[in-house]
DNA sequence: ACTTGGCACTCAGGGCCCAGGAGTGCCAAG
DNA sequence: CTTGGCACTCCTGGGCCCTGAGTGCCAAGT
């Protein structure tokens, strides 16, 4: 249906669109790649590829611009993932090592995503529901209140104020304190709420209330996977040329945690990169946007998304290739720790 | 110099400029505003006006826009601080009381200040300095490395991972901890540093070198006053048409740290709500824009600042109200807890 | 000494027209 | 199937004119 030079054509109109922003004609075509027929040639298969919705003309006479099935054939069999070059794997590489806790890995990723790519850049933190518990904290802030510090084996910290129903006495503190990190010490964030709906049982009835307190503030914690927050960066590097309909919107959908959490958990298979084009994403804001994503964790597991968000006129390869290699270097980095 | 019609006259310009984002003739003025005298009488006050520098025709044969130096008169002697209604108030009150933690507490007042004001928000993290130590705890990470938790009064929670020189047994741990709960609860960070500097003493030479790594660790934390971050909401308020040379330099100039910080920092008195307008932005990129500021922290102590940035074309008294209601709310949140 | 109506002047913006040029589609020949 | 030729389309940019809002100035009025 499409024969080689028809994809060859496809492959140079996306080429030049992305590089130029102009609709691109025939002539121009056949001399800024070499292929050996003439423009009325190219019209030709142009006018098939047309036909078949890769592309389309803007108004008539004019060169011809990729659609969104254009960019999908062309991402999905006629370009790679383009590696990084020796400079920008180093430039990874230190603007990444000097990371010292969760937060910093993906402050420092976010900006180097969007650096590299030029896009804006989106990093999802780690989900709490794959790491395990490594240390629970209480402390006291007033007669009726606790401050409850939940640190994961992810070096994620997670901070709760908890309420409590009645006072409590610094040696029942210590007491719960003891309790949690016995039972809780190690355990999957996914078997906690189990393990600690056993929990009562063990104290006595006069320390039940404030206990039970402090203990659907856990579950709450960890169950309903708050704040799987989304980090963005880079968003000046949006311009208005590319968003026919103002940046407004996008900035707003951007600004949205929901919908960009929505965003990225649409996107299917976890490990490898993938790609969404325009239409494609559910989101209104961001009709006229490409999504490259892909997943990352400490080692091979997933525990989350990053990725970056452009016009669909993106440079394709080059995106994947820095989305992929960061998403390595971050996993790396998350395993050492 | 400037009689009572001619400042009435500027305020007048300054209000209609700001709601339609049009240069404003005599004429215009005259109706919409009750001033009893002709057009031609406003004129000569304009042309005096002019001449003083408080407004400027954006052509010859175009009405007047006010000047930095005008909007600057203006919010001086021309208006008050617009109260909030009942609503907005309520508003506040709703959108502020769900939030448990600090992180929560600056999430929800950015995104409440941006919504109030229709601006970008901006919101400085508390800074470290005036809080006292609540609590520390050391979490063994792996052999070499330990995470270090400091809890402040203020609820704060920081987070930095140590490298130490050797490994280190489970009851150096105990006893590390106990040693610094014991010397640093309830000292103020600004004295923590002095404090930590005659600790060594008490421990045993073999304790030393890792113990002298985390007290490194924990004077950068408090020294540096690292992290005192800003965030930023509300960027998809930002319209193109205020910003003649694009978004594209505002919002980098708000992706900038270090750029915000200073921002925040320049602005004089701590606790009144402070106006900078335009050209007395030293940041390149917001020349154009003007920040309504203030203070805040728990009860009158003001601990950090937040504020909104818009355009100079600003309503200033509504944009000055909601920053210090908000603000005083804030302060409250962070009394209580 | 201000204020006011009158009047001439200025200029940005919108509409219109025109020419140039890039690009197309079609066709007939190779 | 490819190619050169050719007529056609229509966007783009420049130039032109006109309109209207708004000004500055002046001379008369209070």
């Amino acid at each position: 249906m499409l024969d080689d030079r028809k994809l060859a054509v496809l492959r140079a109109i996306v080429e030049d669109f992305v590089s130029t922003n102009e609709p691109v004609g025939s002539k121009a075509l056949v001399d800024r790649h070499n292929l050996d027929v003439s423009p009325a040639t190219i019209r030709n298969d142009m006018s098939v590829l047309e036909e078949q919705g890769y592309i389309v003309q803007p108004h008539t006479s004019a060169g011809r611009i990729p659609t969104d099935q254009g960019y999908r054939l062309f991402v999905d069999r006629l370009s790679g993932v383009k590696p990084l070059s020796a400079a920008e794997r180093r430039a990874i590489e230190t603007f990444l090592a000097g990371a010292y806790d969760l937060d910093s890995v993906v402050m420092r990723t976010v900006r180097l995503l969007a650096q590299l790519t030029r896009q804006v850049a989106v990093v999802q933190y780690p989900s709490l529901t794959r790491s395990a518990v490594r240390h629970i904290e209480l402390v006291p802030v007033s007669e009726r209140r606790l401050l409850l510090v939940l640190i994961t084996d992810t070096g994620r910290v997670e901070q709760r104020v908890v309420e409590l129903p009645a006072e409590i006495r610094e040696d029942s503190i210590t007491q719960l304190r003891a309790v949690l990190n016995a039972c809780l010490d190690g355990r999957k964030l996914a078997d906690v709420a189990t393990v600690v709906a056993q929990l009562p049982e063990r104290l006595s009835a006069a320390e039940q209330p404030n206990a039970v307190a402090v203990f659907s503030v856990i579950v709450e914690t960890v169950v309903e996977r708050h704040e799987e927050r989304v980090v963005v960066g880079g968003a000046s590097n949006l311009t208005p040329a590319d968003f026919s309909r103002g940046l407004h919107e996008v900035l707003e959908a951007l600004e949205e945690q929901v919908v960009l959490m929505r965003l990225l958990g649409e996107s299917g298979d976890q490990a490898a990169v993938t790609v969404r084009i325009g239409s494609e994403n559910e989101v209104d804001g961001l009709r006229n946007a490409s999504l490259v994503v892909t997943g990352y964790g400490a080692g091979n597991q997933s525990l989350a998304r990053l990725g970056v968000i452009g016009p669909t006129r993106m440079d394709y390869p080059t995106a994947m290739g820095a989305v992929r290699a960061v998403a390595r270097y971050v996993g790396q980095i998350l395993a050492e720790s």
